[in-house]
DNA sequence: GTCTATAGAACGATAGAC
DNA sequence: GTCTATCGTTCTATAGAC
Protein backbone atom coordinates (compact mmCIF):
# COMPACT_ATOMS: atom_id res chain seq x y z
CA UNK A 1 0.00 0.00 0.00
CA UNK A 2 1.79 3.07 -1.13
CA UNK A 3 2.06 6.62 1.27
CA UNK A 4 -0.12 9.49 1.16
CA UNK A 5 -0.73 9.34 -2.71
CA UNK A 6 -2.58 10.95 -4.79
CA UNK A 7 -4.97 8.30 -4.74
CA UNK A 8 -5.81 8.68 -1.06
CA UNK A 9 -5.92 12.39 -1.51
CA UNK A 10 -8.75 11.86 -4.30
CA UNK A 11 -10.23 9.87 -1.92
CA UNK A 12 -10.10 12.23 0.64
CA UNK A 13 -11.30 15.18 -1.72
CA UNK A 14 -13.75 13.15 -3.15
CA UNK A 15 -15.45 12.46 -0.11
CA UNK A 16 -15.78 15.68 0.89
CA UNK A 17 -17.58 16.76 -2.01
CA UNK A 18 -19.76 14.24 -2.60
CA UNK A 19 -20.95 15.20 1.10
CA UNK A 20 -21.03 18.73 0.73
CA UNK A 21 -22.69 18.74 -2.63
CA UNK A 22 -23.71 15.71 -3.93
CA UNK A 23 -22.50 13.67 -7.32
CA UNK A 24 -24.23 15.20 -9.79
CA UNK A 25 -23.25 18.82 -7.93
CA UNK A 26 -19.79 17.78 -7.84
CA UNK A 27 -17.72 17.66 -10.91
CA UNK A 28 -14.06 15.39 -11.42
CA UNK A 29 -12.03 19.19 -11.56
CA UNK A 30 -13.51 19.97 -8.33
CA UNK A 31 -12.14 16.70 -7.01
CA UNK A 32 -8.82 16.72 -8.69
CA UNK A 33 -8.33 20.28 -7.67
CA UNK A 34 -9.20 20.29 -4.27
CA UNK A 35 -6.90 16.83 -3.93
CA UNK A 36 -3.98 18.81 -5.78
CA UNK A 37 -4.28 16.66 -8.93
CA UNK A 38 -4.27 16.50 -12.65
CA UNK A 39 -7.78 16.30 -14.11
CA UNK A 40 -7.01 13.00 -15.52
CA UNK A 41 -5.97 11.44 -12.56
CA UNK A 42 -9.46 10.21 -11.61
CA UNK A 43 -9.80 8.30 -14.62
CA UNK A 44 -6.42 6.51 -14.09
CA UNK A 45 -6.97 5.91 -10.80
CA UNK A 46 -10.44 4.97 -10.63
CA UNK A 47 -11.88 4.55 -14.02
CA UNK A 48 -14.36 6.50 -14.29
CA UNK A 49 -16.26 9.36 -11.58
CA UNK A 50 -19.07 6.57 -10.71
CA UNK A 51 -16.14 3.91 -9.72
CA UNK A 52 -14.61 6.75 -7.13
CA UNK A 53 -17.69 7.23 -5.67
CA UNK A 54 -18.46 3.55 -4.96
CA UNK A 55 -14.66 3.51 -3.40
CA UNK A 56 -15.60 6.42 -1.07
CA UNK A 57 -18.48 4.92 0.00
CA UNK A 58 -16.82 1.63 0.63
CA UNK A 59 -13.85 3.16 2.47
CA UNK A 60 -16.56 5.07 4.83
CA UNK A 61 -18.31 1.77 5.46
CA UNK A 62 -16.58 -0.98 5.88
CA UNK A 63 -15.63 0.01 9.39
CA UNK A 64 -19.04 0.69 10.16
CA UNK A 65 -19.86 -2.77 8.88
CA UNK A 66 -17.27 -4.15 11.18
CA UNK A 67 -18.17 -2.43 13.89
CA UNK A 68 -21.71 -3.22 13.62
CA UNK A 69 -20.53 -7.20 13.06
CA UNK A 70 -17.86 -7.31 16.37
CA UNK A 71 -20.68 -5.19 18.55
CA UNK A 72 -23.13 -7.79 17.79
CA UNK A 73 -20.78 -10.81 17.91
CA UNK A 74 -19.79 -9.30 21.67
CA UNK A 75 -22.70 -8.98 22.65
CA UNK A 76 -24.32 -12.72 21.62
CA UNK A 77 -20.98 -14.15 23.04
CA UNK A 78 -22.24 -12.55 26.09
CA UNK A 79 -25.68 -14.09 26.21
CA UNK A 80 -28.09 -15.29 23.61
CA UNK A 81 -31.23 -12.77 24.37
CA UNK A 82 -29.07 -9.54 24.65
CA UNK A 83 -31.83 -6.56 25.13
CA UNK A 84 -33.11 -4.09 23.00
CA UNK A 85 -31.32 -1.25 24.21
CA UNK A 86 -28.37 -3.53 24.14
CA UNK A 87 -28.98 -3.98 20.30
CA UNK A 88 -29.94 -0.28 19.28
CA UNK A 89 -26.72 0.33 20.82
CA UNK A 90 -24.84 -2.30 19.16
CA UNK A 91 -26.42 -1.02 15.51
CA UNK A 92 -26.59 2.63 15.98
CA UNK A 93 -23.79 3.26 17.98
CA UNK A 94 -21.15 2.43 14.86
CA UNK A 95 -22.81 4.64 12.92
CA UNK A 96 -21.79 7.71 15.43
CA UNK A 97 -17.93 6.37 16.21
CA UNK A 98 -17.05 5.02 13.04
CA UNK A 99 -16.45 8.62 11.41
CA UNK A 100 -13.18 9.57 10.21
CA UNK A 101 -10.97 12.55 12.46
CA UNK A 102 -11.08 15.50 10.95
CA UNK A 103 -14.67 15.33 10.29
CA UNK A 104 -17.10 17.98 12.12
CA UNK A 105 -18.05 15.36 14.58
CA UNK A 106 -18.93 12.99 12.11
CA UNK A 107 -21.82 15.31 10.60
CA UNK A 108 -19.90 15.47 7.29
CA UNK A 109 -19.78 11.62 7.15
CA UNK A 110 -23.57 11.78 7.88
CA UNK A 111 -24.36 13.63 5.66
CA UNK A 112 -22.63 11.53 2.83
CA UNK A 113 -24.63 8.40 3.95
CA UNK A 114 -27.68 10.53 3.72
CA UNK A 115 -26.54 11.45 0.22
CA UNK A 116 -26.36 7.96 -0.73
CA UNK A 117 -29.33 7.08 0.79
CA UNK A 118 -31.70 9.78 -0.46
CA UNK A 119 -30.25 10.40 -4.25
CA UNK A 120 -32.39 8.47 -6.39
CA UNK A 121 -29.41 8.13 -9.10
CA UNK A 122 -28.60 4.55 -9.15
CA UNK A 123 -24.86 5.08 -8.85
CA UNK A 124 -25.75 5.43 -5.30
CA UNK A 125 -27.56 2.82 -4.40
CA UNK A 126 -25.47 0.19 -6.84
CA UNK A 127 -22.37 -0.54 -3.87
CA UNK A 128 -24.26 -2.56 -1.48
CA UNK A 129 -23.08 -5.89 -1.26
CA UNK A 130 -23.43 -9.39 0.67
CA UNK A 131 -21.72 -7.67 3.64
CA UNK A 132 -24.68 -5.01 4.21
CA UNK A 133 -27.41 -7.94 3.51
CA UNK A 134 -25.79 -10.01 6.29
CA UNK A 135 -25.42 -7.96 8.70
CA UNK A 136 -29.22 -6.70 8.34
CA UNK A 137 -30.09 -9.97 8.33
CA UNK A 138 -28.31 -10.88 12.12
CA UNK A 139 -29.57 -7.47 13.53
CA UNK A 140 -33.15 -8.37 12.45
CA UNK A 141 -32.89 -12.20 13.65
CA UNK A 142 -31.70 -10.58 16.75
CA UNK A 143 -34.26 -7.67 17.14
CA UNK A 144 -37.13 -10.47 16.68
CA UNK A 145 -35.91 -12.24 19.17
CA UNK A 146 -36.12 -9.65 21.53
CA UNK A 147 -39.33 -8.53 20.53
CA UNK A 148 -41.72 -11.34 19.86
CA UNK A 149 -44.96 -10.69 18.96
CA UNK A 150 -43.83 -8.08 16.35
CA UNK A 151 -44.70 -8.65 12.54
CA UNK A 152 -41.97 -9.58 10.23
CA UNK A 153 -42.83 -6.29 8.41
CA UNK A 154 -43.18 -4.32 11.41
CA UNK A 155 -39.92 -5.48 12.73
CA UNK A 156 -38.44 -4.24 9.57
CA UNK A 157 -40.02 -0.66 9.57
CA UNK A 158 -38.92 -0.33 12.88
CA UNK A 159 -35.19 -1.38 12.77
CA UNK A 160 -34.86 0.96 8.78
CA UNK A 161 -36.06 3.64 11.73
CA UNK A 162 -33.06 3.13 13.22
CA UNK A 163 -31.14 4.22 10.30
CA UNK A 164 -33.45 7.10 9.49
CA UNK A 165 -32.90 8.87 12.52
CA UNK A 166 -29.19 8.56 13.50
CA UNK A 167 -28.71 9.70 9.64
CA UNK A 168 -30.86 12.88 8.95
CA UNK A 169 -31.03 13.73 12.35
CA UNK A 170 -27.69 14.72 12.42
CA UNK A 171 -27.56 16.49 8.96
CA UNK A 172 -30.38 18.34 10.26
CA UNK A 173 -28.49 19.63 13.21
CA UNK A 174 -25.60 20.61 11.17
CA UNK A 175 -27.84 22.68 9.08
CA UNK A 176 -28.93 25.79 10.27
CA UNK A 177 -32.36 25.39 10.48
CA UNK A 178 -32.87 24.98 14.54
CA UNK A 179 -34.74 27.07 16.40
CA UNK A 180 -32.90 30.34 17.88
CA UNK A 181 -31.90 30.02 21.83
CA UNK A 182 -30.98 26.08 21.24
CA UNK A 183 -27.33 25.21 21.77
CA UNK A 184 -25.88 23.28 19.06
CA UNK A 185 -25.88 19.19 19.56
CA UNK A 186 -23.09 18.21 20.93
CA UNK A 187 -21.82 14.56 18.93
CA UNK A 188 -21.69 12.87 22.48
CA UNK A 189 -25.65 14.32 23.82
CA UNK A 190 -26.84 13.10 20.08
CA UNK A 191 -25.63 9.69 20.28
CA UNK A 192 -26.79 9.45 23.96
CA UNK A 193 -30.33 10.78 22.87
CA UNK A 194 -30.47 8.71 19.62
CA UNK A 195 -30.38 5.39 21.93
CA UNK A 196 -32.87 6.68 24.11
CA UNK A 197 -34.83 7.64 21.86
CA UNK A 198 -34.86 4.35 19.43
CA UNK A 199 -34.66 2.18 22.33
CA UNK A 200 -38.16 2.66 23.09
CA UNK A 201 -39.69 3.00 19.93
CA UNK A 202 -38.44 -0.17 18.91
CA UNK A 203 -39.52 -1.48 22.38
CA UNK A 204 -42.91 -0.27 21.51
CA UNK A 205 -45.69 -3.05 21.79
CA UNK A 206 -47.22 -3.89 18.38
CA UNK A 207 -49.39 -2.25 16.47
CA UNK A 208 -52.70 -3.03 17.13
CA UNK A 209 -52.37 -4.92 20.37
CA UNK A 210 -54.50 -4.28 23.21
CA UNK A 211 -52.02 -1.80 25.78
CA UNK B 1 -56.58 30.68 -12.49
CA UNK B 2 -56.38 29.30 -15.69
CA UNK B 3 -57.38 25.95 -16.75
CA UNK B 4 -55.21 22.84 -16.95
CA UNK B 5 -52.50 25.03 -18.48
CA UNK B 6 -49.20 24.86 -19.74
CA UNK B 7 -48.28 26.12 -16.32
CA UNK B 8 -49.79 22.97 -14.28
CA UNK B 9 -48.55 20.60 -16.49
CA UNK B 10 -44.86 21.65 -15.49
CA UNK B 11 -45.09 21.64 -11.90
CA UNK B 12 -47.25 17.97 -12.73
CA UNK B 13 -43.90 16.75 -14.83
CA UNK B 14 -41.05 18.89 -12.47
CA UNK B 15 -42.57 17.62 -9.76
CA UNK B 16 -42.77 13.75 -10.97
CA UNK B 17 -38.68 14.17 -12.45
CA UNK B 18 -37.62 16.05 -9.46
CA UNK B 19 -38.69 13.43 -6.93
CA UNK B 20 -37.44 10.39 -9.39
CA UNK B 21 -34.16 11.60 -10.27
CA UNK B 22 -33.28 14.88 -7.92
CA UNK B 23 -32.68 18.52 -9.05
CA UNK B 24 -29.41 17.87 -10.90
CA UNK B 25 -30.68 14.61 -12.25
CA UNK B 26 -33.47 16.60 -13.75
CA UNK B 27 -32.87 18.18 -16.95
CA UNK B 28 -35.33 21.58 -18.18
CA UNK B 29 -35.55 19.74 -21.72
CA UNK B 30 -37.16 16.52 -19.72
CA UNK B 31 -39.07 18.46 -18.06
CA UNK B 32 -40.61 20.49 -21.30
CA UNK B 33 -41.21 17.03 -23.26
CA UNK B 34 -42.40 15.31 -20.17
CA UNK B 35 -45.16 18.47 -20.27
CA UNK B 36 -45.68 18.42 -23.66
CA UNK B 37 -44.50 21.86 -23.81
CA UNK B 38 -41.54 24.12 -25.02
CA UNK B 39 -38.34 24.28 -23.77
CA UNK B 40 -38.84 27.72 -23.40
CA UNK B 41 -41.92 27.68 -21.39
CA UNK B 42 -40.15 27.29 -18.15
CA UNK B 43 -38.01 30.23 -18.45
CA UNK B 44 -41.24 32.31 -19.13
CA UNK B 45 -43.45 30.65 -16.59
CA UNK B 46 -40.79 30.35 -13.73
CA UNK B 47 -38.13 32.30 -14.75
CA UNK B 48 -35.42 29.96 -13.77
CA UNK B 49 -35.26 25.59 -12.97
CA UNK B 50 -34.82 26.73 -9.71
CA UNK B 51 -37.55 28.68 -9.09
CA UNK B 52 -39.78 26.10 -10.91
CA UNK B 53 -38.61 23.89 -8.03
CA UNK B 54 -39.46 26.22 -5.32
CA UNK B 55 -43.37 26.49 -6.79
CA UNK B 56 -43.24 22.73 -6.37
CA UNK B 57 -42.49 22.11 -3.18
CA UNK B 58 -44.47 25.04 -2.34
CA UNK B 59 -47.01 23.12 -3.51
CA UNK B 60 -46.42 20.01 -1.99
CA UNK B 61 -45.77 21.30 1.25
CA UNK B 62 -48.65 24.00 1.33
CA UNK B 63 -51.54 21.05 2.00
CA UNK B 64 -49.24 19.37 4.35
CA UNK B 65 -48.74 22.99 6.61
CA UNK B 66 -52.55 23.67 6.67
CA UNK B 67 -53.57 20.12 7.66
CA UNK B 68 -50.32 20.11 10.55
CA UNK B 69 -52.00 23.74 11.56
CA UNK B 70 -55.61 22.27 11.37
CA UNK B 71 -54.94 19.33 13.03
CA UNK B 72 -53.15 20.97 16.13
CA UNK B 73 -56.17 23.61 16.53
CA UNK B 74 -58.18 20.32 17.06
CA UNK B 75 -56.47 19.34 19.35
CA UNK B 76 -55.83 22.45 20.98
CA UNK B 77 -59.93 23.28 21.35
CA UNK B 78 -60.48 20.19 22.72
CA UNK B 79 -58.26 20.39 25.45
CA UNK B 80 -55.02 22.51 26.59
CA UNK B 81 -53.04 19.88 27.06
CA UNK B 82 -52.86 16.59 24.74
CA UNK B 83 -51.52 13.23 24.52
CA UNK B 84 -48.39 12.73 23.33
CA UNK B 85 -50.05 10.46 20.39
CA UNK B 86 -52.17 12.96 19.44
CA UNK B 87 -49.78 15.45 18.84
CA UNK B 88 -47.24 12.67 16.97
CA UNK B 89 -50.56 12.52 14.65
CA UNK B 90 -51.11 15.20 14.12
CA UNK B 91 -47.94 16.00 13.29
CA UNK B 92 -46.91 13.00 11.33
CA UNK B 93 -50.72 12.36 9.87
CA UNK B 94 -50.57 14.60 7.06
CA UNK B 95 -46.98 13.90 6.33
CA UNK B 96 -49.54 10.48 5.26
CA UNK B 97 -52.75 11.66 4.02
CA UNK B 98 -51.97 15.11 2.17
CA UNK B 99 -50.38 13.46 -1.07
CA UNK B 100 -51.90 14.16 -4.13
CA UNK B 101 -54.02 11.43 -5.87
CA UNK B 102 -52.11 9.59 -8.85
CA UNK B 103 -48.95 9.33 -6.59
CA UNK B 104 -47.95 5.30 -5.59
CA UNK B 105 -49.44 5.56 -1.94
CA UNK B 106 -47.52 8.60 -1.46
CA UNK B 107 -44.26 7.27 -2.29
CA UNK B 108 -43.41 9.57 -5.14
CA UNK B 109 -44.64 12.56 -3.03
CA UNK B 110 -42.35 11.07 0.28
CA UNK B 111 -39.47 10.54 -2.34
CA UNK B 112 -39.78 14.29 -3.49
CA UNK B 113 -39.75 15.76 0.24
CA UNK B 114 -36.62 13.32 1.14
CA UNK B 115 -34.98 14.60 -1.90
CA UNK B 116 -35.32 17.89 -0.84
CA UNK B 117 -34.23 17.48 2.64
CA UNK B 118 -31.21 15.13 1.65
CA UNK B 119 -30.17 17.38 -1.03
CA UNK B 120 -27.48 19.55 -0.03
CA UNK B 121 -27.94 22.22 -2.66
CA UNK B 122 -28.74 25.67 -1.44
CA UNK B 123 -31.81 25.92 -3.78
CA UNK B 124 -32.96 22.53 -1.99
CA UNK B 125 -33.36 24.35 1.61
CA UNK B 126 -34.36 27.89 -0.05
CA UNK B 127 -37.78 27.53 -0.17
CA UNK B 128 -38.46 27.67 3.83
CA UNK B 129 -40.47 30.77 5.02
CA UNK B 130 -42.16 31.88 8.56
CA UNK B 131 -44.83 29.40 7.67
CA UNK B 132 -42.80 26.52 8.35
CA UNK B 133 -40.86 28.18 11.30
CA UNK B 134 -44.82 28.69 12.90
CA UNK B 135 -45.98 25.67 12.67
CA UNK B 136 -42.41 24.46 13.95
CA UNK B 137 -42.83 26.61 16.94
CA UNK B 138 -46.32 25.79 17.71
CA UNK B 139 -45.37 21.74 17.82
CA UNK B 140 -42.55 22.38 19.62
CA UNK B 141 -44.49 24.29 22.10
CA UNK B 142 -47.29 21.83 23.32
CA UNK B 143 -44.67 18.76 22.90
CA UNK B 144 -43.09 20.45 25.86
CA UNK B 145 -45.79 20.94 27.85
CA UNK B 146 -47.04 17.15 27.24
CA UNK B 147 -42.97 16.13 27.86
CA UNK B 148 -42.09 18.09 30.95
CA UNK B 149 -38.64 16.97 32.19
CA UNK B 150 -37.07 17.18 28.78
CA UNK B 151 -34.40 19.67 27.91
CA UNK B 152 -35.39 22.29 25.22
CA UNK B 153 -32.45 20.61 22.93
CA UNK B 154 -33.18 16.95 23.56
CA UNK B 155 -37.32 17.79 22.84
CA UNK B 156 -35.79 19.61 19.35
CA UNK B 157 -33.70 16.52 18.80
CA UNK B 158 -37.11 14.00 19.32
CA UNK B 159 -39.23 16.05 16.75
CA UNK B 160 -37.17 16.19 14.07
CA UNK B 161 -37.06 12.63 14.28
CA UNK B 162 -40.39 12.60 13.25
CA UNK B 163 -39.55 13.95 10.21
CA UNK B 164 -36.76 11.70 10.06
CA UNK B 165 -38.75 8.10 10.05
CA UNK B 166 -41.92 9.42 8.12
CA UNK B 167 -39.84 10.60 5.48
CA UNK B 168 -36.64 7.94 4.81
CA UNK B 169 -38.60 5.13 5.89
CA UNK B 170 -41.38 5.25 3.23
CA UNK B 171 -38.48 5.97 0.94
CA UNK B 172 -36.74 2.80 1.38
CA UNK B 173 -39.85 0.78 1.56
CA UNK B 174 -40.35 2.38 -2.19
CA UNK B 175 -37.14 1.09 -3.20
CA UNK B 176 -35.92 -2.65 -3.76
CA UNK B 177 -33.46 -2.74 -0.88
CA UNK B 178 -36.41 -4.94 1.42
CA UNK B 179 -35.66 -8.38 2.88
CA UNK B 180 -36.92 -11.08 0.51
CA UNK B 181 -39.97 -12.71 1.44
CA UNK B 182 -40.90 -9.53 3.46
CA UNK B 183 -44.71 -8.06 1.85
CA UNK B 184 -44.33 -4.99 0.30
CA UNK B 185 -45.88 -2.20 2.92
CA UNK B 186 -49.42 -0.80 2.61
CA UNK B 187 -49.60 2.47 3.24
CA UNK B 188 -52.01 2.75 5.90
CA UNK B 189 -50.07 -0.07 7.72
CA UNK B 190 -46.98 2.07 7.73
CA UNK B 191 -48.93 5.54 8.90
CA UNK B 192 -49.84 3.16 11.83
CA UNK B 193 -46.46 1.61 12.69
CA UNK B 194 -44.82 5.55 12.28
CA UNK B 195 -47.40 6.74 15.17
CA UNK B 196 -46.61 3.70 17.50
CA UNK B 197 -43.08 3.96 17.09
CA UNK B 198 -43.02 7.65 17.19
CA UNK B 199 -45.00 8.34 20.35
CA UNK B 200 -43.20 5.92 22.50
CA UNK B 201 -39.74 7.47 21.23
CA UNK B 202 -41.36 10.59 22.16
CA UNK B 203 -42.47 9.15 25.37
CA UNK B 204 -39.59 7.93 26.70
CA UNK B 205 -38.03 9.38 30.02
CA UNK B 206 -35.36 12.15 29.42
CA UNK B 207 -31.88 10.54 28.49
CA UNK B 208 -29.51 10.34 31.88
CA UNK B 209 -33.12 10.10 33.96
CA UNK B 210 -33.02 7.79 36.92
CA UNK B 211 -35.63 4.59 35.37
C1' DG C 1 -48.03 32.60 -24.88
C1' DT C 2 -45.41 29.59 -27.89
C1' DC C 3 -41.87 28.56 -30.78
C1' DT C 4 -36.81 28.20 -33.20
C1' DA C 5 -32.29 28.93 -32.80
C1' DT C 6 -28.34 29.61 -30.48
C1' DA C 7 -25.22 31.57 -27.22
C1' DG C 8 -22.11 30.40 -23.64
C1' DA C 9 -20.50 27.56 -20.25
C1' DA C 10 -19.55 23.19 -18.00
C1' DC C 11 -19.26 18.48 -18.12
C1' DG C 12 -16.92 13.39 -18.35
C1' DA C 13 -13.72 10.99 -20.73
C1' DT C 14 -9.49 9.99 -23.19
C1' DA C 15 -5.50 10.19 -26.51
C1' DG C 16 -0.91 10.80 -26.45
C1' DA C 17 3.50 13.33 -24.93
C1' DC C 18 6.58 13.10 -21.14
C1' DG D 1 2.13 8.01 -12.83
C1' DT D 2 1.38 12.70 -14.38
C1' DC D 3 0.42 16.07 -17.55
C1' DT D 4 -1.78 18.99 -21.74
C1' DA D 5 -5.07 19.37 -24.95
C1' DT D 6 -9.24 18.51 -26.78
C1' DC D 7 -13.39 15.87 -28.38
C1' DG D 8 -18.09 15.42 -28.13
C1' DT D 9 -21.92 16.02 -25.34
C1' DT D 10 -25.21 18.27 -22.50
C1' DC D 11 -26.75 21.85 -19.92
C1' DT D 12 -29.46 26.52 -18.69
C1' DA D 13 -30.86 30.66 -20.29
C1' DT D 14 -32.41 33.96 -23.68
C1' DA D 15 -33.08 36.71 -27.97
C1' DG D 16 -36.30 37.37 -31.24
C1' DA D 17 -39.85 35.67 -34.82
C1' DC D 18 -44.58 34.45 -34.84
Amino acid sequence: MPPPSTRVQLLDAAEHLFAERGFRGTSVRAITDRAGANLAAVGYHFGSKAELLAAVIRRVVEPINAAQNAGLDRLLARTPDPSVTDLVEAFAGPLFDEMPVGDEGGARTSRLIVTILGDPAEEMRAWTGPAEDTIRDRFLAAFGRALPGLSPEELWFRVRGILAVTAVDRVQAYQQDAPSGLSPVAGDAARQWAITFLAAALSAPPTGSRS
